[in-house]
DNA sequence: TTGAAAGCGCTAACAT
DNA sequence: ATGTTAGCGCTTTCAA
C-alpha cells in the first residue's frame, strides 16, 4: 500500500528509530544520515501516518470545537480566532455543530473524546447538568468560549456582558431617555438572561427609572422575529423612545420596523446594541454598538487551551476580555 | 490509565474480539453475551479509542475540509451544509482555513492526508498546478465545492454562474438599461473571471451593447472597497444607470455610495447581485438577487464525497445545482 | 457463537 | 549517534 517508516528505514539502511528521529526533528542524528533519510523520504513520497503516531504517543495534536452553529457569523468569527491560534501551535480542529441541543452536545463531547482530541473548546447557550457531568469524565482540558459557567470551575473566556449592557443603557439614559426598551435574544441563553438583561435593569434602577414589563421583549435572535416584535412596541400606548437590542441582527429588525412605520433614527428613536457582525456598519444609519471581540474570544480561548494541554500553571482560568463602545449614527 | 477493550473483555469473561463485535454491532453475538458485555462497558465507562480503531481498520470516519476563511458567511454557510451531511453519515470534520494562499493549501492537503482523512472537500479561488499535483498523490477522494476546475477531472459541485450572471444582466437590459456596470469581486477568483464576468459580457453582446472598460470595476470583495469604488463610477462623464454586483456585500457598498451621493434606488440606479448573505434582505431597499444555494452546495458536495469514499459508481461527478432569481426592491 | 493471534505504523524507553 | 524492542488499542482473519 502506502509507504511506511519501515520502507524508508530499509531504503536508507537505518532503523525506524532513526527515521522517526529525522521526521520529528530530533537533534541526535548525524547530518549525513539525516540527509540520506530525507532523500529517501522525498524519493519514496513518505508521509508520516498521524494516526499511528497518535496511538503510540497518545497525543493527536487535534482539538475539538463544539459550536452551536458555524453558519452564524458570531460563531464563524469566533471559530476563526480559535483556528488561527490552533494553527500557530500546530493543532488541527475537529469542528461540530450542536444546534444547542443538550443531547447532541453530550454525544459530540463523547464523540470527540473518543477521537482522542487533546483538548476541547465548547460553546453553548447554557450548560445542562448532563453536559457538566460528561465534561467531568473528560481526561483532557476543556475551555468554555463565550459561554457562561454557573458554579462549575471550568476555564472560561468572556467579556463582561453585564457591565457592557449597563454602559449601553447608561448611554441612552445620559441622552435623556426614560422610556428604554430592551429587545433581547432568547432567555434560554445564559448571557442574555443573567448578563445583558441584568445590566439593563441595573442601569435603569440606578437612574431611578422603574422597570416596565412591556418594554422587555424576547426574540429568537433572528432579524425576522425582531422585525415582527417591533409591532408590539409600536402598539403600546406609551412607546419607548429608545431601544437597547441584544445584537445587531435584532437591532436591524427593529430599525426596519421603525423605519417602515415612518419614524426616523436617531431623531424619533435611539438604538444601541451589541455588535456581532458587519451589519452594524453597513446599515443606515450605522448602529452605535458595544463591539464584541469575537475573534479574540476564540483566539484567547485556544491560547488558554494550549497552556492547559501543556500542563502549564495558569493563574486565572476565567479570562475577561475588554470590549469597547463604538458611537455611530443610531444614537445622538 | 483509561479503560480499554481488554479491560472490558476481562471483566466480562470474553475475548476482546467479542467486545469488538458488540461495540461494532456485529450480529454474531449471543444476546446474553451482548448484554453482559454492554453492562461491563457501561460500568467501566469504556469509550472506544477511535485512533486505535483507525489504525487497525484504516478508516478514520473523518473528512478534511479546506476552506479559504470560515469567518466569511459564504463559507460558513457552505460548511454547515457539509457538516450536516457528514453528521448524517457519521463522519467528523477537520476544518482548516487556507486564506487562499497556495502554499498553505498544499501544506493543509498534506497535513490532512497525514491525518488519514477518508476524503477531502476543497474550496478555493483558483487551483494552482502545485495543488493539482498534490491532489494527484492523494489516495482518498477529493471534491471541489464552489470551486472551478480547469482541465482537471476532479469531482465538483457548483451552480452555473455564467448563466446566472447572464440572466441577472439580461434583466437589467430588459428593464431598458444600456449603461450597465459590473462591479466584480477579485479576478483572481476563477468564478469571477471565467463565469460572472463572461456572463455579463455575453448578455451585453447579445443585446448589441458595446462593452465599456470604465464600466468594469474590480473590488477585493469587501464592503469598504466597494463603497470606495463607487466614486470611480460616480466620476464618469456618463455614469451607468444600473449595476450588476458580484455579491451582496459589494452591492451594499455600492448602494451606500449611491445613497450618500443623494441618488435613489431603483429610480436613479437599479442594482442586482449574487446573494451570499442575509444582507440582501435586511438592507433597504432590499436587493434583487441571484440566490446561491450555499448550504446545498456544501451538502451535495459531502453527499458526493460519501459515495466516492464508499467506492460507489457515480455517473456524473460534475454536479450543477439550480439557482433562482429573487426580485426585490433594487430593480423595477 | 466465540477466541487466539497477527498486525496497523508509529513512538519511546533502553541498549549499545 | 543509532538500533532493538515493546507496546499503543483496536480490527480482522482464521480456527475452533
Amino acid at each position: 500500500m502506502s509507504v511506511t517508516i519501515y520502507d524508508v528505514a530499509r531504503e536508507a539502511n537505518v532503523s525506524m528509530a532513526t527515521v522517526s528521529r529525522v521526521v520529528n526533528g530530533n537533534q541526535n542524528v548525524k547530518p549525513a544520515t539525516r540527509k540520506k533519510v530525507l532523500e529517501c523520504i522525498e524519493r519514496l513520497g513518505y508521509r508520516p501516518n498521524a494516526v499511528a503516531r497518535g496511538l503510540a504517543s497518545k497525543k493527536t495534536t487535534t482539538v475539538g470545537v463544539i459550536v452551536p452553529d458555524i453558519s452564524k457569523s458570531y460563531y464563524a468569527e469566533l471559530s476563526r480566532g480559535i483556528a488561527d491560534i490552533a494553527t500557530m501551535y500546530e493543532y488541527n480542529i475537529i469542528l461540530s455543530n450542536s444546534d444547542k441541543r443538550p443531547i447532541r452536545e453530550v454525544e459530540l463531547l463523547e464523540d470527540h473524546l473518543g477521537k482522542q482530541v487533546d483538548g476541547i473548546i465548547f460553546m453553548s447557550d447554557s450548560l445542562t447538568d448532563e453536559i457538566k457531568k460528561e465534561m467531568g469524565t473528560a481526561n483532557v482540558p476543556i475551555v468554555l468560549a463565550g459561554t457562561l459557567d454557573a458554579n462549575t470551575n471550568l476555564p472560561t473566556v468572556n467579556i463582561d456582558h453585564e457591565q457592557a449592557a449597563y454602559e449601553a443603557v447608561k448611554k441612552l439614559i445620559d441622552n435623556g431617555h426614560k422610556r428604554i426598551a430592551h429587545v433581547a435574544g432568547p432567555m434560554s441563553r445564559d448571557i442574555n438572561k443573567f448578563c445583558k438583561k441584568v445590566g439593563y435593569e441595573r442601569a435603569l434602577q440606578e437612574a431611578g427609572i422603574p422597570l416596565r414589563e412591556e418594554y422587555f421583549i424576547e426574540t429568537d435572535n433572528t432579524y425576522d422575529d425582531a422585525y415582527d416584535k417591533w409591532k408590539k412596541l409600536a402598539s403600546l400606548d406609551e412607546m419607548p423612545t429608545s431601544i437597547f437590542a441584544g445584537n445587531d441582527e435584532i437591532a436591524v429588525g427593529i430599525m426596519n420596523g421603525i423605519r417602515d412605520d415612518g419614524y426616523s433614527i436617531p431623531d424619533d428613536f435611539e438604538v444601541i446594541c451589541f455588535q456581532h457582525t458587519l451589519l452594524s456598519r453597513v446599515v443606515r444609519p450605522q448602529l452605535t454598538t458595544i463591539v464584541v471581540p469575537l475573534y479574540d474570544l476564540g483566539a484567547v480561548s485556544m491560547r488558554l487551551l494550549t497552556k492547559l494541554m501543556n500542563g502549564e500553571e495558569v493563574d486565572d482560568t476565567n479570562v475577561v476580555l475588554p470590549y469597547r463602545m463604538e458611537e455611530r449614527q443610531s444614537t445622538k
